[in-house]
DNA sequence: TTAACATATTCGCTTATGCGAATATGTTAA
DNA sequence: TTAACATATTCGCATAAGCGAATATGTTAA
């Protein structure tokens, strides 16, 4: 994952947009993604697996759970994608009612 | 194309990044695409053909050849990724080399 | 009108991507 | 230790994406 279009392949699934867009907002277990998405859970593990690959999240263990979170961005083009996840999806209303949900759900008790 | 992962997916392929990377230096025509990117006639019009329908790109007609600019912003999302191609790439060397041989390269003789 | 140039599109193929179903693994609580 | 929970991975398949080769179309200049 060096190539600058791998990294903008990474935000081209909905999926993962949803998942990134949820992160920008707070960290997530699978779980959790799974009950805001509405997706089944290999689908979200396997979007998961695919953004940590591209270096976009990274995991911490927490008991029986596996907190995703985003990671601090290494170059510009990475910190301008993340910048547009936070900044640019108001007007876009599914990704603003997955942020809605996220916000009303009680998280996962984590240290 | 509403849907914003569609607008990642048109910047995801090299060869339309290197194409918009050019494009927000100056306008071309698809001769000077191959010229300067190396690229075969069919591959590179293919990308041109994508871009047009994903909206970042316009073609005017003149005289034989097909110019092409890129679009005004439609919304933030496509700000924001056209401002990245604008600003982040002056540290990833092919695409600067890119703009490098464009600034070198005497353009098509059309008003 | 013919030749050379510029561009777009079609075709057949190969590879990449995404998916659901099934399954494996690890963790906690009873 | 057993059951329930949480997560990751594998498998087989379907579709999407990208490619080169060939070809079609349109334009200019001789």
């Amino acid at each position: 994952m060096d190539k600058p279009n791998q990294l903008f392949k990474a935000f081209s699934d909905e999926t993962r947009l949803r998942i990134l867009n949820l992160l920008a907002q707070r960290d997530c277990c699978v779980c959790e993604f799974q009950q805001l998405l509405g997706v089944p859970q290999p689908k979200i593990s396997r979007h998961l697996a695919y953004l940590r690959r591209s270096g976009l999240v990274k995991m911490r263990k927490c008991g029986k759970w596996a907190m995703y979170s985003l990671t601090p961005a290494r170059d510009r083009v990475h910190r301008t994608l993340i910048h547009c996840v936070k900044n640019c999806f108001a007007d876009i209303e599914f990704l603003q009612q997955d942020r809605e949900r996220a916000r009303k759900m009680k998280p996962v008790n984590c240290q």
